[in-house]
DNA sequence: AATAATTTTTAGACAAGTCTAAAAATTATT
DNA sequence: AATAATTTTTAGACTTGTCTAAAAATTATT
């Protein structure tokens, strides 16, 4: 099949392709692998070769049907490991990414069939995001940012759009989880800044914050 | 730490040297890992050179404590995922060794603590090998060749030396598994062929397959 | 002990994946 | 429209791990 590094690109292609939709560029592709804009280059004529993506020099890529395909299968795999971490291994949701990103590149097709089944068909991973089906296809549900709350609304917490450990420890010590209400008291028109209720707690964030929590509007 | 390259060479000498303690030659490292004489001895200047082997050329190689330490641990990997693959995920014994040939590469101690924990502290994997502890210790049971019973004796299987998918599909086939209680009713001077019986079945075996069933005997 | 056979090492090549430095193309600014 | 800035590609080099072919060392056989 592919290489790790192959899969390591078209994941990443996928990713990028999620937020902007127009061909991805050379350089977005070496800052998300933190890799050179000339090492990219060179990978993108292999993936092309492999059919893994549409390419025309200076116009960046986009994934082939079939690397879409590729990539939601490592996307997929990426989100049950991390699922199968928390779940039956006691991780919690801040340390489960780095070993996600080695456990996706397992190349077994019953392994991942029956973890699924293991863990009950899950989703959604640790961090809100939706696991893609044996198909690629994903069940996205309408979530919107904590920042777009207008004051006196209530969502709850169903994804961070940010999943670095740093943020996910600062949402754990605020005691910000999946699955909790959050009310909008106050809205600072000078900063953004929020004022919220989380179980009966009053708590106050900055806008940078609220920017990277996702919301479902109750 | 280590490629993966070098982690299935450390592993590879370290079986030989349960079964040799001298020196493991060059050759016989080409022959496990399937590849050539010529890019052993490349590889095992690059595993001096990181301490993990004693070398001296035309002479074989030894691991030295710390790359014993560090092959126990590989093969402590591999154990404890064979063992998650047949009792959380429904593989057969037949099915995991591939598998586990690349799960065992993982880099992560927390997990493979709360893997261990999961399963509750397996001491042998699927296959009746033993499971080297954090410190690369192991357990060894004095197990001996189906073979070597004599006419009447009893006793209990308790490992394979072959853990071929054909070899263990073939006892499968004759109902032969670890903790199954075999009874030796003749023995053919002949061809060293065996009859057994194994839960109230008479089976006629060969040489060559008793002497890949380990027997605790009884 | 000399010769033959085998094992092991070296020399040189190659593929994958990456990098730096420089050239080419594109996009932005005057 | 010309120039400047930025992005992208190419050229050439390096590392890791592998290979083939040949040389060197060891072991076996006469
Ligand atoms: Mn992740
Ligand atoms: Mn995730
Ligand atoms: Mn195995
Ligand atoms: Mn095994």
């Amino acid at each position: 099949m592919f290489s790790q590094s192959e899969e390591n690109y078209i994941k990443t292609i996928y990713h990028l392709e999620t937020i902007s939709n127009k061909g991805i560029s050379t350089n977005a592709i070496a800052k998300k692998l933190e890799t050179k804009a000339s090492s990219v280059s060179d990978m993108i004529k292999k993936l092309s070769e492999k059919e893994l993506v549409v390419y025309k020099k200076y116009q960046g890529v986009k994934l082939t049907p079939f690397g879409k395909k590729n990539a939601a299968n490592i996307v997929r795999k990426h989100r049950l490991w991390e699922v199968f971490l928390v779940d039956k291994l006691n991780f919690s949701w801040d340390e489960v990414h780095e070993v996600a990103e080695q456990l996706e590149h397992i190349k077994s097709p019953k392994l991942i069939n029956q973890l699924d089944a293991l863990l009950g068909f899950p989703t959604h991973d640790p961090h809100g995001d939706p696991i893609p089906d044996k198909d690629g296809n994903l069940n996205v549900i309408d979530k919107i940012l904590l920042s777009s709350l207008l004051k006196t609304e209530t969502g709850v917490c169903v994804g961070v759009d940010d999943s670095s450990s740093e943020f996910l420890q600062f949402l754990d010590k605020k005691g910000i989880t999946l699955g909790k209400k959050i009310k909008v008291l106050e809205k600072e028109d000078y900063d953004d800044s929020l004022t919220i209720t989380i179980e009966n707690q009053k708590l106050s964030i900055s806008n940078k914050i609220a920017n990277n929590i996702y919301i479902k509007k109750l």
